[in-house]
DNA sequence: CTTGACACCTAGCAATCCAAGGTGTAGGTT
DNA sequence: AACCTACACCTTGGATTGCTAGGTGTCAAG
C-alpha cells in the first residue's frame, strides 16, 4: 500500500541494493518491495530510466544474459558506484537527522 | 555547510515550523537553518514559492503587517494545514523507516 | 488462446528546487 | 553623499526527477 514520493533518494536505494548483490532491473523492483515491506512499490517507468541514468553516470555497468528465453540486463557497481554509495549513505544520514531535529520542534519557546 | 537536496519534504518542514509558531518567510528560513544546525540553508527562491503553494493549497493563511518600516507576511496553519502536517509527519516516518530497512541490507544471503 | 508473470524499453507530462534576477527599507560605515 | 549589509518580499526560467502510459516479447498455466 502506498507508492509515490521517494523523491530524490531513489539512486541511493538502487545503489544499495545492487551493491549487496548484482541484480537485473525487474529483480531490483522486487527486492525493493520486499525489503521495504511493501512501502516501495516502484513502477518500471521509474526504475529503468534511473538505472540507465546511473550507468551513464558511471556508477553501474551492465551485462546482458539470457535465462529461459528471457533476456536480462544485470547491473553491478563500479568503483565510482561504491564511492557514490557511501557518499549518499552519509548524506542521507545527515539529511534524516536534520529532518529529525526540525520536526522535534523549537527548543526554546517552551523551556521554563 | 551544505544546502541543496531536501527533495520533496520541504512542505513538511515548513508546516512543522509554522505550526510551532506563526512566522514570516524570512524568519522561517532562519529557523530552518538554526534548528537543522546549518544543514538546511534554503534560498529564498525555494521558500517563498513553497509558502505560496501551501497557502494556495489551503494549508496556510497569511497576514500582512509592518514592523519598523518593513512589510511582513506572516503565515499560520489552517485546520487543513494541521491535518496535512500530521499526515505528512506520519508518511515521513514510514518513508524513513522504509529507507532504513532497505539500506540495512539483504537479510537472507548471509543467514546461516 | 488468453491471461498473467517475467523482462525490457521510451516519450512526455507534472512537479519541484534553485539560481538569478528584481524591488524596497533601515542602519551603519566610509 | 555614497555605499554596504541585513532585512523582507517577489518572479522567471532551467534542470532534474518520478511516473503515467504506452510499446515489445517470452513462457507457463488455465
Amino acid at each position: 500500500m502506498r507508492g509515490q514520493a521517494l523523491k530524490g533518494h531513489l539512486d541511493l536505494l538502487l545503489l544499495a541494493i545492487i551493491a549487496d548483490s548484482p541484480k537485473h532491473g525487474y529483480a531490483v523492483i522486487e527486492e525493493l518491495r520486499t525489503r521495504s515491506e511493501e512501502s516501495f512499490d516502484l513502477p518500471e517507468g521509474t526504475v529503468y530510466p534511473a538505472l540507465h541514468r546511473l550507468q551513464k553516470a558511471g556508477f553501474l555497468t551492465s551485462e546482458w544474459s539470457e535465462v529461459q528465453g528471457r533476456r536480462r540486463r544485470t547491473y553491478l557497481l563500479t568503483k565510482h558506484g561504491h564511492a557514490a554509495l557511501s557518499e549518499q549513505r552519509q548524506s542521507w544520514d545527515e539529511f534524516s537527522s536534520a529532518m529529525g531535529r526540525v520536526l522535534k520542534g523549537a527548543p526554546w519557546p517552551s523551556t521554563p
